[in-house]
DNA sequence: TGCAAAACTGCACTCGTTGCAGACTTGCAG
DNA sequence: CTGCAAGTCTGCAACGAGTGCAGTTTTGCA
């Protein structure tokens, strides 16, 4: 049961949440300092740090639902399928799920991991456990075809082709605040890359 | 030609990175601070950043000499080899070079990968950089048959593969600051990585 | 109503990192 | 060899992220 703890809890979190996507808006990231978020958020400066364990963090959340996404997809599965269709199919899932929330937060993020070091490191890093994750589930779904090692090597090449390709797509564009064109960049890039896998 | 400025400063930036590995072995990673480091360097703390933007940094001096190799490699091609061929061999030669400098930092650099979240950061980023560097001399060499969409599509996959698969296999070592388990460890990620193109 | 657990907060502190300004070195032209 | 311009080294002051601590408030539940 969610109690009255827990509901205001949430509530406080998408406070921050917003509070964040606005002033970064407006200030960008360096600018807005964490005592900015807290207080727009009407809380404490320690407080922060109760919720999300680093600036870096409010630009994540959620960070496991597109994990849970290609779970599902994996679970999915019907009797027959090789292991990379099952695959191709979970990061296809992924990929539309990326409409984002609202969208101004997944834009922002886009922006920031091009421009400061710090975010871009820490999405490299949520995308590795990502992937860990979903190779895991993978091996786990075909024991007598893969073993961890392979399911990790198959999972890395996919996810692998379709970031660089989507890196070099998204380099290209000069507005990341257009869910279309991104979109399309997605679609793209996922079409490019596992099109070798598709045949 | 090298005036006496530039050997002192290269003689400077080597000893900051003997003082670090040295430090960092003993006390660990976030128990030695900038202050420490630049203090057993006998320069002022104020200096240390003008040798390294970041204390990270100093875990990964040289991180562009694999980058060149597989440069090179790509280079050294044979007229009637395909791209996955050529890029095959890069990534071999890169595996081959990675019994790093006397050891001590690598094993170092390993074991904070796995510990420091900004040296993890840090990592996956420099790797990121090389991979699109890779691509990028990789569709020079083959403008007929890559665009650059394609050839970061490609590496992407190639190096997404074998990292991951590193990554579970190094996950199983105890010891990383053995150079011959560490090297095994390599080889046998590329082997099972690129296997399906290898045939 | 009362009390234990959980949450919130301010405070003081450490550390990485940066801007600034002054002192010192080196390279080179005369 | 002398002197100047450029490059380097340094301490100092400051800012922001992040943490441990201790005291206060709020909530859940008996």
């Amino acid at each position: 049961m969610s109690s009255l703890r827990d509901r205001k809890r949430v509530r406080t979190r998408q406070a921050l949440v917003a509070a964040a996507t606005t002033l970064f808006e407006r200030d960008g990231y360096d600018e807005t300092t964490v005592a900015d978020i807290a207080a727009a958020a009407e809380i404490g400066t320690r407080t922060f740090f109760s919720y999300f364990p680093t600036k870096e963090e409010v630009l994540f959340p959620e960070s496991d639902a597109r994990v849970r996404a290609a779970v599902e997809a994996i679970a999915d599965r019907k009797p027959g399928e090789r292991p990379a269709d099952v695959l191709l199919r979970a990061l296809q899932r992924v990929g539309d799920d990326s409409d984002d929330l609202g969208g101004r937060l997944a834009a922002l993020r886009l922006r920031f991991i091009r421009e400061i070091p710090a975010v871009r490191g820490r999405a490299l890093q949520i995308q590795t456990e990502a992937q860990r994750e979903i190779a895991r589930h993978l091996a786990a779904a075909f024991p007598d075809q893969l073993d961890e090692v392979g399911a990790a090597a198959l999972t890395g090449a996919f996810v692998g082709a379709v970031t660089a390709a989507l890196q070099v797509l998204l380099g290209d564009l000069e507005r990341l605040d257009d869910p279309v064109a991104v979109q399309a960049a997605v679609r793209k890039a996922t079409d490019v890359a596992l099109r070798p896998w598709v045949s």
